[in-house]
DNA sequence: CTAAAATAATAGTATTACTATTATAAAAAA
DNA sequence: TTTTTTATAATAGTAATACTATTATTTTAG
């Protein structure tokens, strides 16, 4: 597992001297391919004002219109800084994705422990993939909710590329495959004779991912209304098609 | 439904005079929202050509790589010829995938004439959808199997835009959503009380592509494998799928 | 044969996606 | 503390992209 957690102690003396309190905080630091940046944008400040406000951007204005131009005017830097951490914004985007997977992953991972019944894991599954945003807002730079917007919105652009082959090669797709696999697991434990585990866990992410883009946008390509609480629905849908596929 | 058919005679005169042969031949025109181009390219050399060329051009290099100005070079055009067609290279791919849906549509309506059983339907639709390309090519300007490894790779790249809401509402969308529901309404005439007949509709479409996908670029992430015939694997899968969630 | 329409040729612009160079500021090492 | 290293900012520049505009030439239709 490519999560790890650093502790942080924060010794705060007040004065005069002898008065003095003691804060602690956690941080959670998800560590990403590091063929996916030049320079680890989460360990300088700069670093993570990259990451928030291209969240922030792609999601308000799109991948299409996001540049790094934009991007540097915005947080007071210049375009060159930026091209020092990042290649280019599809390598940026990937790296938000990846990250988005990270996370995923270490949400599921939580949230199962000490889960022995693999019915309730896919349970717990489902709703990570559906409520992700939702969850304790773990890092201050990443705004979890936008960046649950920017994978349902521009997640696949990630990986219709000409590149895929390439890019796959160099395991800038591994943290989705990982995250497959860890479900696949689960989905073969309900049901060891299911011929199609990995086909599944994947459908379920992708399935969550689209129909609440469509229910938003292409209403008439889905049965989800926005009228009722769209993704309650969606989490319903996946519950019900999952557990009909694997009864 | 928009696709009409066109008969047209050709009378060849062999000289000399009186020893005079019949040709026959039938062409099937797709006609489209006519919001999608600024000039009906299928009525004109040029446009057919922007069409069949646009195709290869996108399923050799891929959509980001694909300019207005390689393709002028390719067919001995000029970039502002094509203009004349086509506002923009987006409107151009979101009109080769509406022709896609269409023919789809199309294919389907023709193979499952006279077919009563719902399931039976169901299992052409979904034939339909893993193999509409290998069906007999229709139309001379448009390479059927080229243009679905366009779908598959580009085609939700059509609606993952800013400006989806916008373009839905001139109905840029019209020819996928017109599939979804007659795909629906087969579902829900093998189980009325099915609860997600659109969902399961476009579903089985975009899973159907996914995997084709997956299988070559992403193995990771499915069951399908290409070592075998990928696409009667996919189809099996597809076919499960739907009869297990509609028991 | 003429008029209208379609296409080609050419030129030009703002923006994008970068690269390169130098100056300055901040952090780490001596 | 001073020096050295490293990070960032400022500035400039380039090729390619996604267009628009204008005029010339060719094709088609009446």
């Amino acid at each position: 597992m490519s999560n790890f957690i650093i502790f942080e102690m924060k010794l705060k003396l007040n004065p005069p001297q002898f008065n003095y309190s003691v804060l602690m905080s956690i941080e959670i630091k998800i560590s990403l391919n590091d063929g996916l940046y030049l320079k680890e944008p989460q360990d300088s400040k700069l670093g993570r004002n990259i990451i928030k406000h291209s969240i922030l951007m792609i999601d308000k204005f799109g991948f299409e219109s996001f540049t790094f131009k934009k991007l540097a005017e915005q947080i007071n830097s210049t375009e060159a800084s930026i091209y020092r951490y990042f290649e280019n914004k599809h390598l940026l985007l990937l790296f938000l994705v990846n990250w988005y997977w990270e996370w995923v992953s270490y949400l599921i991972g939580i949230n199962t422990i000490n889960v022995e019944d693999p019915k309730k894991k896919l349970k717990i599954i489902i709703h990570s993939f559906v409520y992700a945003s939702k969850e304790n807002p773990g890092i201050a730079y990443v705004n979890e909710s936008k960046l649950h917007g920017i994978v349902i919105f521009e997640g696949n652009k990630t990986y219709h590329t000409k590149e895929v082959d390439n890019e796959n090669s160099k395991g800038f797709f591994k943290s989705y495959k990982d995250l497959a696999e860890s479900v696949s697991i689960v989905i073969s434990e309900i049901n060891p004779t299911f011929k199609y585990p990995f086909s599944l866990a994947t459908n379920l992410f992708e399935m969550s991912n689209n129909h609440i883009f469509f229910a938003k946008h292409l209403p008439r390509l889905t049965d989800i209304s926005i009228r009722k609480n769209e993704v309650d629905e969606v989490e319903s849908m996946l519950n019900f098609f999952a557990n009909k596929l694997l009864s």
